[in-house]
DNA sequence: ATTATCTATAGATCTATAGATAATGC
DNA sequence: ATTATCTATAGATCTATAGATAATGC
C-alpha cells in the first residue's frame, strides 16, 4: 500500500508528507522525520522541494483544489432546489469522507498560521462570495414562493458544514472515549450522510 | 486586560500560557515566548511548572473540567424532554460561545498526541457513556411515546455537537475568506443559537 | 554531463537544569 | 532561611546548504 514499488523518490517524499502533514500538521512534521520514513536522507527532501515550506504548499494547495473543484462544476440546473441541495450535501460529505483528515488540515493550518490564511484569500479570491450569492439567489426565489422559511444563506451554508465535516474531526476521539469498534464507528459514519440531508431539508421548511 | 496589576508572575505565566496554547497550540508555543511575553525569563517558567508538558497539562485539565462539569450537574428533570434538550443545547452553546478557542485545542491536542487521549480517557473513563446512557433512556421513552421519530442517541449527540462546536472552530477562518465584519459576524454567532435548538428540534419529530 | 543521493556541518531554535543573586518572611 | 528570579549552558532537535560521490542518459 505505501510503497507503488516503483515510484519515484520525489513522489515517494510527497506521500509521505502528505501522509505525515495530515497526521500531525505543518509544525509537528519534521524533514528529518519525512525522510526517515522515506528511506532516504534528510538532504534530499530539500533537495526536491527546497524548503518544509514549499513542500507542505505544494501539498495544501493540492487539497485545496480538490475541494474547491466540485463546486466550480455545477450541474443539475434543471432540477428542483431540494434534490440539487441534496446531491450538494451528500457530494460534499462524500468527498471528505474520501479524505477525512483533510479538514483538519485546513483548520489547525488556516488557524495556527495567518500567512497561510492570508495567502488562500488571496488565491480564491471572490469565489466563495460568489458561490454563496449563486444560492442565495436560489433560496430567496424558494422563499418568495413560500416554499422555504425565510433564512439567510450564510446559515444555511454554515449548517451543512458543520453537520458534514465534524464527524470527521472528532471521528479518532469519539472512538476511544466511547469505546467505539471500527464496525460501529462505520455504521455511525455511513448513516450520518441520510441524517445530515433529513436534518437540512427539514430545516428549510417553512 | 492583560495585567491585572498585582497578579503574581506565577499566575501571569498560567494566564498567559494558556492564552498562547489557545492561540496556536502546544507544539507551537515555547516556553521562550511564554516567558518573553510574561516578561520574565524563561528559566522560570520551568521554575513553576519544572517541564511544559505539566504546565500544559494544568491548563487542559482545567478547560476539561469547565466542559464537563455543567454535564454532571443535572437539574430540571422534572421539565418535558424538549425543554430539558433545548437548555442543553443553549447551554452548551454557551459556555462554548464564552470559550471560544477551546473546541479547536482540545481537537488539535487530543488528535496529535495520542498520550494526552488515552490519558483523557483514562480520566473521564465511563463518564460519556454514561451521560449517553442517561439520555438514551428519555430518548427510547419518548420514541416509544411516539413524540420522537426512531433514532439513535449517538446521532443525537454528534448532530448538536456538530452543529455548536462548528462555528467557533471556523470563524476566523469564515470572516477572512468571506470577508465579514465584527458585527456581521457577531451576528450570525448570535443567532446560530436559536438555528441549532430549531434545527435539532426539528429533526426529532415523527 | 546531468541528475540523484549522500555525508557533514553551520546556525537557529528549544527544553531543562545548575548555580548565582536578589527579595521576602520570620 | 526560604522563595523568587536571573545568567549561563548542556544537549537535543531541526532546517538548510555546501560539497563529495554514485547513478543515469546521451
Amino acid at each position: 500500500m505505501k510503497n507503488k514499488k516503483d515510484e519515484n523518490t520525489e513522489q515517494k517524499i510527497i506521500d509521505t508528507a502528505e501522509r505525515l502533514f495530515l497526521e500531525k500538521g505543518f509544525a509537528m512534521t519534521s524533514t528529518t522525520e519525512i525522510a526517515r520514513e522515506v528511506g532516504c536522507n534528510q538532504a534530499l527532501v530539500h533537495y526536491y522541494f527546497r524548503t518544509k515550506e514549499k513542500l507542505f504548499e505544494a501539498i495544501f494547495e493540492k487539497k485545496i483544489k480538490m475541494f474547491v473543484k466540485p463546486f466550480l462544476e455545477s450541474k443539475d440546473e434543471y432540477k428542483p432546489f431540494e434534490e440539487r441541495l441534496k446531491n450538494l450535501i451528500e457530494n460534499h460529505y462524500e468527498l471528505i469522507k474520501a479524505n477525512p483528515k483533510v479538514p483538519f488540515l485546513f483548520l489547525n493550518e488556516l488557524l495556527t498560521n495567518p500567512v497561510r490564511l492570508e495567502s488562500l484569500r488571496k488565491k480564491i479570491g471572490d469565489l466563495p462570495k460568489m458561490l454563496l450569492a449563486k444560492i442565495d439567489e436560489d433560496l430567496k426565489t424558494e422563499i418568495k414562493k413560500g416554499t422555504i422559511r425565510p433564512m439567510n444563506t450564510i446559515d444555511l451554508f454554515i449548517s451543512i458544514l458543520s453537520l458534514n465535516i465534524t464527524i470527521f474531526l472528532i471521528s479518532p476521539v469519539l472512538k476511544n472515549i466511547i469505546n467505539l469498534s471500527d464496525d460501529e464507528l462505520n455504521n455511525i459514519i455511513e448513516n450520518r450522510k441520510n441524517e445530515n440531508v433529513l436534518m437540512i431539508l427539514r430545516c428549510l421548511k417553512p
